[in-house]
DNA sequence: CGAGTTTGACCAGCGC
DNA sequence: GCGCTGGTCAAACTCG
């Protein structure tokens, strides 16, 4: 495969435990001939930055070609017709999706993508711990959680990577914590935590069984914190303060979706898929996942300022045009 | 020696 | 109620 080379882009959000909205866009050699499109991806792109492999996504990483991003979050649902057959992330939707060379945009609502959702979603199974007063007693599985305690649905995003390493470099630091084999796939799947202090921020890491050579990520929760200095250079120097200001909401993304939320291509490329198949989608205020998610919060509008960052951080050939 | 990984065990939720 | 599964803990281990 050609690395380097996106050709394929897909995100998939939740917004919520129980609805889904997902979109699925695919960028073809041909499209990227066409501005609008290619500029889509690269914004959707940018919106992984965060998170996600930004060595892999700028080719930094000799094993990087293609990134496939999605957002979770609450309540914003797209039921749509599942093209293929899985129910997992790693089905066959996804590697439909990813290499279909026709479609420029497509949408699915199948759980490609992000199979943790699927059964994260039905419920939530994140308060495990039984004993209250910090679970002491029972010698494992107690998270010091009380037993009605609902934790609190941290959003999630989580994006597809043709990679061959498993864990990919995201400018911050984690720590593994755990592995389990996952059903109906012959990889496990990685659990990682961030090791900043009082920073939750989780992540998972799997491969599709569908398509070995993809991983899956999926963070969950925010930083609330810078990323960390020390790493080898590529995030932290790459992109300016301004797109990696920790949580608070008002100072600047700090999560992909909110980056995802300042490019303004981003919402025309939901706004196609919208019409295209989902009138109900955003139903609620007619506004779209990332708009209802951004109303709770300071509506960012992308400023020339933002695209000249973008320029500087991002090789331009993949902004505009090929070398 | 501290930080990170491995791995078996434990727990909660869900479906039957 | 039981079994399955996902998620996490924590002791043991590895690595720099």
């Amino acid at each position: 495969m050609s690395d380097h080379e996106f050709r394929d882009f897909y995100y998939h959000a939740t917004f919520g435990e129980t609805d889904m909205y997902r979109v699925s866009s695919t960028v073809n050699h041909q499209a990227q001939a066409d501005p609008s499109s290619y500029m889509s991806f690269t914004d959707c792109l940018h919106s992984s930055l965060d998170y996600g492999s930004l060595e892999k996504a700028f080719g930094l990483s000799p094993s990087s070609s293609e990134v496939f991003s999605s957002i979770e979050g609450n309540n914003i649902q797209t039921k749509q017709e599942v093209t293929g057959a899985g129910d997992l992330g790693n089905n066959n939707n996804n590697s439909e999706v990813m290499t279909n060379p026709n479609s420029s945009i497509s949408s699915s609502s199948s759980e490609a993508g992000c199979e943790e959702d699927s059964d994260k979603s039905k419920k939530d199974r994140q308060p495990k711990g039984s004993s209250e007063d910090g679970g002491e007693s029972s010698k494992k599985g107690n998270k010091g959680k009380k037993k009605g305690e609902k934790k609190q649905k941290e959003p999630r995003f989580a994006f597809m990577t043709k990679s061959e390493v498993d864990h990919l470099e995201d400018g911050y630091r984690w720590r593994k914590y755990g592995q389990k084999a996952v059903k109906n796939s012959p990889y496990p799947r990685s659990y990682y935590r961030c090791t900043t202090q009082k920073c939750t921020v989780k992540k998972r890491v799997e491969r599709s069984y569908q398509d070995p050579s993809v991983v899956i990520t999926t963070y969950e929760g925010q930083h609330n914190h810078p990323l960390p200095t020390t790493l080898r250079g590529s995030a932290a120097g790459l992109f300016p303060p301004s797109l990696f200001t920790p949580s608070p909401l008002s100072a600047g993304p700090s999560f992909p979706h909110e980056l995802f939320m300042q490019m303004p291509h981003h919402h025309h490329m939901i706004n196609n898929q919208a019409a295209g198949s989902a009138g109900s989608m955003f139903s609620s205020e007619s506004l779209n996942p990332f708009q209802q998610y951004n109303h709770n919060r300071h509506h960012q509008v992308p400023t020339a300022d933002d695209y000249g960052l973008l320029q500087d951080m991002v090789p331009s050939r993949f902004l505009k045009h090929e070398p």
